[in-house]
DNA sequence: ATTCCTGCAAACAGTTTGCACTACG
DNA sequence: CGTAGTGCAAACTGTTTGCAGGAAT
């Protein structure tokens, strides 16, 4: 799978020792036991602000840990989100993508290249919301996207969007 | 496929019309032919407000048009969102839905069933936010989904979410 | 007549599963 | 030592593509 975009952010180092030193605790209290594979998911995906998908973050492990298999992956980031250990962002734009930071932020999102950086609007907390006076509907929280263009791909004249930019691919089989 | 939830949203009449009038239109405008298929899948898409996948809108086409295939359905939603004449809706559930409702709006999502629908949240229109000081993004429209259980899920005690749900599948052939 | 559009089937990409085995607690 | 977690490979879902024929302008 190719990269997600805008892998340049990376999160500060205390941020990240501040999370993963923590996460020993989360775990056990959420009842799923510290796995090797576990702590190293957990801190590639707090390492890496961009906000990588399950493949990528497996792409970036494999190297490391020779043994570990996508599915693994795959499974380790859905106990996560269903413990609420880490979040997942829906986004059409290839796969679901993940987020080490649990916190309420929001997310900029550049319809071009498809970078994803988190960002935070004072006041957009989601107490802010559910007086509207909504149906039967009981609301937990805001999933709030500013879609736009990135500084750098503001000056490239594009106007493709992410999705349609043709992707380096392996030569197809004739049929 | 399975169906998308929430199908019981149907789109009043009134405004399918006016929007299937000014398609025809739209489409020269922008440049496009206008084709039976094209004509019947947007047709399809502005009567059914449950925001359905490219798959589902195959799925019930495909009785009234046997000849149609899934790809010219995919290859038309990527033409018409292309030209804004709908709208694509990112989701981590269930891959990429669509709405005929190209008009500034939000969306309730259930995330039990993970039913989708429209609503207006007056004031939370595109202008107010891009005046939060951001990087050098342009920010060009906003994202808001609001995310919670529909009164239906809120009786059935489901703590599952929609992605964990069994879904009805053929039996797996052993291996 | 020209160009866009469609149907078909195969290829792709992302994710999930069954089963056997490992290792956490 | 019991059970959650893991590796492997195959299967499955959703989406895209090349190509040849067909329809819209």
């Amino acid at each position: 799978m190719r990269p997600v975009p805008g892998t340049a952010s990376d999160r500060s180092p205390a941020e990240v020792a501040r999370w993963c030193e923590s996460f020993e605790r989360r775990c056990r209290a959420a009842g799923l036991r510290v796995t090797t594979q576990r702590l190293a998911v957990y801190r590639a995906l707090a390492e890496d602000g961009s906000h990588p998908t399950a493949d990528s973050l497996y792409a970036s492990l494999h190297g490391r840990m020779p043994g570990l298999s996508r599915a693994t992956v795959y499974r380790i980031l859905d106990s996560l989100e269903r413990r609420q250990l880490v979040r997942r962002i829906g986004g059409s734009l290839g796969g679901g993508r993940f987020d080490a930071n649990v916190s309420t932020h929001q997310h900029l999102v550049c319809r071009v290249c498809g970078a994803m950086v988190d960002v935070v609007l004072p006041g957009w907390s989601g107490a802010a919301v559910p007086a509207s006076g909504v149906p039967g509907f009981e609301i937990e929280r805001l999933d709030v996207r500013l879609v736009g263009r990135c500084s750098r791909c503001r000056g490239s004249a594009g106007e493709a969007d992410a999705r349609s930019r043709s992707r380096p691919r392996a030569p197809r089989r004739r049929r």
